[in-house]
DNA sequence: TGCCAGGCAGACA
DNA sequence: TGTCTGCATGGC
């Protein structure tokens, strides 16, 4: 399945930050080739070329799923023309170095414990944690290429999780925050599919009752787990920019409806300067 | 070996 | 309301 588009790089995306079960894997004929796990599924990508994406799937599993996955029926462009018509010169660099960063549309419970594992730990740590809890909870299945893989934990399955276990697969101290927060999900206190349809502010405090979840966890839940564009999430990198760039302050107001693709050029590129990547 | 990492809760002023 | 401090542990 072949998908023609200006505004996609796996490169980027993989490297954004924003999941962490999309990792490079031997390249197909010179071309730069991707896995995915996702949805209890395996997928194979491979970077044809900068406007050209071969996805290992049929036709109608990637209506039925990917394309959504991919957020490819957002434009993308239309932000990007936006932002490179305005007066902001860090932005408009930033967003021609990231300008295949796509917002995912993930499952949420995945990204909701993903995000409370990833404090206070860099990305390989959280990989190789997120990577060690399916291996440990999630289902063993083997994809069409003869690939085993793990699915991640349903909810039920990490609220009865025993702590010590959790501990051993390198969570530290939020072995509990990680239990907590399925329980609230299986009990129905935190409705994930509810937060999907309220305000971007609702979704962040609704989150934030959960213990274990602050700010900055609860606006990456948002934006990468809930789709609320308007997420801003602000980490180490992104709190680099706005000290060093802003002078202190960021006016994301400016940028209502799609703020948190605005953050995530930011966090891409700050961490390219830094040589992060 | 030491510093840093997509931070948080709790104590304290 | 703002500012420490302790917390686990891997990556570099």
């Amino acid at each position: 399945m072949l998908i023609h588009n200006e505004y996609f790089s796996l490169r980027q995306i993989a490297d954004s930050g924003q999941c962490f079960r999309m990792n490079r894997t031997d390249d197909m004929d010179g071309k730069e080739s991707y896995y995915l796990i996702a949805y209890g599924r395996y997928l194979r990508l491979t970077q044809l070329d900068e406007n050209t994406v071969m996805l290992g799937c049929s036709e109608e599993e990637y209506h039925q799923l990917w394309k959504s996955y991919f957020d490819l029926d957002y434009d993308y462009g239309r932000i990007i023309s936006e932002i490179q018509s305005g007066d902001d010169e860090f932005l408009k660099k930033a967003v021609e170095y990231g300008k295949g960063i796509r917002i995912l549309r993930q499952e949420a419970f995945e990204v909701l414990i993903s995000f409370i594992i990833s404090q206070n730990k860099n990305i390989p740590a959280i990989k190789n944690c997120i990577e060690a809890i399916c291996a440990c909870f999630g289902e063993r299945r083997m994809s069409p290429d003869g690939a085993v893989y793990y699915t991640f934990p349903e909810p039920e399955v990490l609220a009865s999780a025993d702590k010590q276990l959790l501990r051993s697969l390198k969570t530290g101290y939020r072995d509990e925050y990680i239990i907590r927060a399925s329980k609230a999900v299986v009990e129905g206190s935190l409705d994930l599919d509810r937060l999907c349809y309220c305000s971007y502010e609702e979704a962040v405090i609704s989150l934030k009752q959960v213990y274990g979840i602050g700010d900055k966890v609860a606006n990456c839940i948002a934006l990468f787990g809930l789709h609320q564009i308007d997420g801003f999430p602000v980490d180490v990198w992104i709190k680099r920019v706005i000290d060093e760039i802003y002078g202190g302050s960021f006016p994301k107001e400016k940028y209502r409806g799609y703020a948190g693709i605005v953050q995530q050029y930011m966090f891409y590129y700050m961490r390219h300067l830094k040589g992060a990547l």
